[in-house]
DNA sequence: TCATTAAATTGTT
DNA sequence: AACAATTTAATGA
C-alpha cells in the first residue's frame, strides 16, 4: 500500500516544490477510496480538481452512443490526470473508473492554480507532461490502424509504463487480463493469446492476476 | 499449521 | 460466450 508521502515523493512536480508549497500541497490534498468498478469522476461533471492515483489503477474512457465503452489511457500509481479540463475550466470530457480498488488523491483548484502562479518546476513539469500524453496519443491513432492484436496489447501496457508520466510504476504490473482487455481494446481471449505471444518473445512474464516487464522498450516498439 | 471452501483469474473451445 | 482448470484468500479445526 502506498500512501500520499511515496506519491509526493515519487512524483517530479512535487520534487521541485519549496517546503512551504509542499506543505501546503500535503495539508490541502485529499485521500478518496474507490472499490474496483466504481465511478470516479463523471463525464460531464464539473473538474474542480487535479486528481492523482495514489495506489490502484484507473481507466479514462468514454461511452459511444451505442453503449460500447473505448478507453483512452490507463493510469496507475503515480499518474496524475485532469490538469487539462483543470487548466481551460471546462467540464470532464471523460469518465475515469477504478480498475481495482484505488486511492485517489484530491487536489483543490485553489492550490493546483496557486502552484501554476508560483512555480516554475510545477509548469515545467505541466509542459511534461501535457507533452507527453499529447505523443502518446498520437502514437495510439497510428498503432490503433496499423497494428495487430498483440501489437496492441504491448503498446498499451507499454504506455503504463511510461516513466514520463508514470514514475511510480515498476516493473511488476498488477492487472487482470481482463483489464488489459479494456485498455487495449481487445477481448479478454486476445489478451490471453498475445500476452503468450509476447511471452514467448521474451518481453515479460505472465504471472496470476499480472504480469512482469522484462523488456520495456522491446515492447514499446513491437510490430513496428 | 493444515485442510476445506469460496472467489477470482486464467486457459481453452 | 461458456466451461474447466488453476491460484489465491478466508475460514476453522
Amino acid at each position: 500500500m502506498t500512501t500520499l508521502a511515496d506519491l509526493l515523493r515519487e512524483s517530479l512536480w512535487a520534487q521541485g516544490l519549496t517546503d512551504v508549497q509542499r506543505s501546503r500541497v500535503e495539508k490541502e490534498v485529499q485521500l478518496r477510496y474507490f472499490a474496483a468498478g466504481t465511478s470516479v469522476a463523471h463525464k460531464g461533471s464539473p473538474v474542480d480538481h487535479w486528481a492523482g492515483v495514489v495506489d490502484g489503477l484507473v481507466k479514462i474512457n468514454v461511452l459511444s452512443v451505442d453503449g460500447r465503452s473505448t478507453t483512452f489511457a490507463g493510469v496507475p500509481n503515480g499518474g496524475w490526470f485532469g490538469e487539462g479540463s483543470l487548466l481551460k475550466g471546462e467540464t470532464r470530457k471523460y469518465d475515469v473508473i477504478a480498475l481495482r480498488d484505488s486511492h485517489i488523491a484530491f487536489m483543490p483548484r485553489a492550490t493546483f492554480m496557486w502552484l501554476v502562479d508560483t512555480s516554475i518546476p510545477f509548469n515545467r513539469f505541466l509542459l511534461t507532461q501535457l507533452n507527453e500524453r499529447l505523443g502518446q496519443f498520437v502514437g495510439m491513432l497510428e498503432y490503433d490502424r496499423l497494428l495487430d492484436p498483440e501489437g496492441r496489447v504491448a503498446r498499451s501496457l507499454a504506455a503504463l509504463f511510461n516513466p514520463v508520466l508514470y514514475p511510480g510504476s515498476g516493473v511488476r504490473l498488477q492487472i487482470s487480463q481482463e483489464e488489459i482487455g479494456y485498455l487495449a481494446g481487445v477481448s479478454r481471449q486476445r489478451v490471453n493469446q498475445a500476452l503468450k505471444i509476447l511471452e514467448q518473445a521474451g518481453l515479460l512474464r505472465v504471472e496470476y492476476g499480472g504480469l512482469t516487464v522484462l523488456n520495456l522498450d522491446g515492447l514499446r516498439n513491437f510490430g513496428a
